[in-house]
RNA sequence: GGCGCUAUCGUCUAGGGGUUAGGACGGAAGAUUCUCAAUCUUCAAACCCGGGUUCGAUUCCCGGUAGCGCUACCA
């Protein structure tokens, strides 16, 4: 099996899924998988983009065993390195007259392609170089005349078998001679594909379904080269929200994008696994990386075109999120607040293929910082969603929350006022809260208090002293906030966090006005 | 335009000549919690259209329609 891709922009979730299912494949058969790097268009490739594919699918958790990285038995791996080899295939085919040479110009074949666009003809190569003589050619070449090599399109119709579509038929009549080899002397595409395919032994063509009919003049070219043809498996398109083929315009469409965003490897690859594929029955969603290995399938590909689905995937991510280690979940969650400006950290740094950041904090920060992480997780979709949904920790805002009109509900209750003076009475008047050392114990105590003492319970008692605190009435359980701001206001940060006491403080002066 | 591929709830999918057409995300309702999230329970929600084959088609075949792809000296 091999993965081949351009290095021409960030891995996409098209092509990561192409080399997820690739690697699924030949871990499931104990195959051999092949990294190779698709260059032959100079104009859009670039080495950094070499290294980003590389760790993208690193982070994802795939690797290889043969590849430009690692080397292995049919290097070179990078198709720029390989020109001598498919020039010197390509004279093969010409001397046992398989291939020949084309002297027709560029221009020339653009004006026969209009032409017959307008007459409603076929925009196929008339095959007017196919008469020449083989050693006319020859001379002309040598005299110094430009000249592409053309493969000669066998008369009978191309027919191959696809895993995912079944058997696939083409009429010759619709297939013109390509081009394999450029008059500048550089191979095409639909060329090298193939002679690095069969060079480096590969069975099984797993790859997107663009590719379907191009197809056609490869299995062409494994005939004319005399090379078996191997087993194709065309992957249907990723499609976005509106059933256009997912780009940029959709959003977050890169691997890298999705790291960004705090998306767990493992959600992403099990979300990008169940895209065109299902496992027997139907029924399980949740799969690790080594259960995808023992149950995958090419069989079980569906061949019709998907709609990427970021709730779903966000869903995953959360499944994920509860179940990986708090530690590692706690060391990217982290990262956001760093990343946000919350904590002052000046190595922080996520080097690109590994699952973790990494930064030097001291303990205290990283006790606390963990312990929001912990009480925040299970409220996100992704880990950059963090630091937002830690708001009400650092940015304290007595008058904004008065006026909110989110608030304005629980604020005109008639029995939020007893409760608002009795409970800034006990906290001002608390020796542990004025030392911002509130247990949630003591909290708890004081709120039972303010309870017995207004007589208001439930609900119109909880929202308007969470709304004291956090500045909303709704929110995280006391038991776990509690110490955590109070701590806060102990730490040093770039934004001091207000301690319990400060906030009813802030929001007492704030509603005196 | 030509050729190719595809078509089951809004979305991802299972299934397959006779099924109450299954699961998941999302949605709705309820339970629980001080609240939100989570969790649990319940509900709504689909076989593109038309022919043919058949006792019977959502399933098989043909056609239509729609979507996507390819039609380069791009990959």
């Amino acid at each position: 099996m091999r993965f081949a891709p351009s290095p021409t922009g960030h891995l996409h979730v098209g092509n990561a899924r192409t080399a997820l299912f690739n690697w699924l494949f030949a871990r499931h058969q104990k195959g051999t998988m092949v990294l190779r790097i698709e260059d032959t268009d100079v104009e859009r490739s670039e080495a950094r983009f070499e290294d980003q594919l590389v760790w993208d699918l690193h982070w994802l958790g795939l690797d290889w065993d043969e590849g430009p990285d690692i080397g292995g038995p049919y290097a070179p791996y990078r198709q720029s390195d390989r020109l001598d080899l498919y020039r010197e295939h390509a004279e093969r085919l010409v001397n046992e007259h398989k291939a020949y040479l084309c002297f027709c110009g560029e221009d020339e074949l653009q004006k026969e392609r209009d032409k017959a666009l307008a007459e409603g003809r076929q925009p196929i190569y008339s095959g007017k170089c196919r008469a020449i003589d083989p050693e006319e050619a020859k001379r002309r070449r040598t005299a110094g005349e430009a000249c592409a090599i053309r493969l000669r399109i066998p008369e009978h119709p191309i027919r191959f078998h696809d895993i995912v579509h079944g058997d696939v038929e083409f009429s010759n009549e619709v297939v013109s001679d390509p081009i394999i080899l450029r008059s500048n002397g550089m191979p095409v595409y639909n060329y090298v594909v193939v002679i690095d395919d069969a060079l480096m032994k590969i069975t099984h063509v797993i790859r997107g379904d663009d590719h379907l009919s191009n197809t056609p003049k490869q299995v062409a070219l494994y005939e004319a080269l005399g090379w078996p043809v191997p087993e194709f498996a065309h992957l249907s398109t990723i499609l976005g929200a509106d059933r256009e083929r997912l780009s940029k315009r959709h959003g977050a469409t890169s691997i890298a994008n999705f790291r960004d965003m705090g998306v767990l490897p493992e959600a992403l690859v099990n979300y990008l696994a169940l895209l065109g594929w299902a496992p027997s029955g139907g029924m399980r969603e949740i799969f690790s990386l080594q259960e995808l290995v023992k149950e995958f399938s090419l069989e079980r590909i569906t061949p019709s075109a998907a709609v990427f689905d970021m709730e779903k995937l966000y869903w995953l991510n959360r499944q994920y999120i509860k179940t990986w280690p708090v530690e590692d979940i706690a060391s990217i969650g982290i990262w956001f607040f760093v990343k946000a400006g919350l904590v002052e950290c000046n190595d922080a740094d996520w080097p690109c293929a590994k699952r973790l950041p990494v930064f030097q904090l001291s303990n205290d920060l990283r006790i606390w910082f963990s312990q929001i992480v912990a009480l925040l997780a299970p409220y996100v979709d992704r880990l950059d969603q963090l630091p937002e949904k830690a708001s009400f920790i650092f940015n304290y805002d007595a008058k904004a929350a008065l006026s909110a009109p989110d608030n304005a509900e629980v604020l005109g209750w008639p029995q939020s006022s007893a409760v608002f003076a009795r409970f800034i009475v006990k906290i001002m008047e608390d020796e542990s809260a004025s030392a911002g050392q509130l247990t949630a114990e003591q909290f708890k105590k004081i709120i039972n208090e303010v309870k017995a003492e207004t007589g208001v319970k439930g609900k119109e008692l909880f929202h308007p002293i969470r709304i004291v605190i956090t500045g909303s009435h709704s929110g995280p359980d006391f038991d776990k906030l509690i110490p955590i701001l109070e701590a806060g206001s102990h730490l040093k940060l770039p934004k001091h966090v207000l301690s319990v006491r400060e906030r009813v403080q802030e929001f007492a002066t704030a509603a005196n006005k």
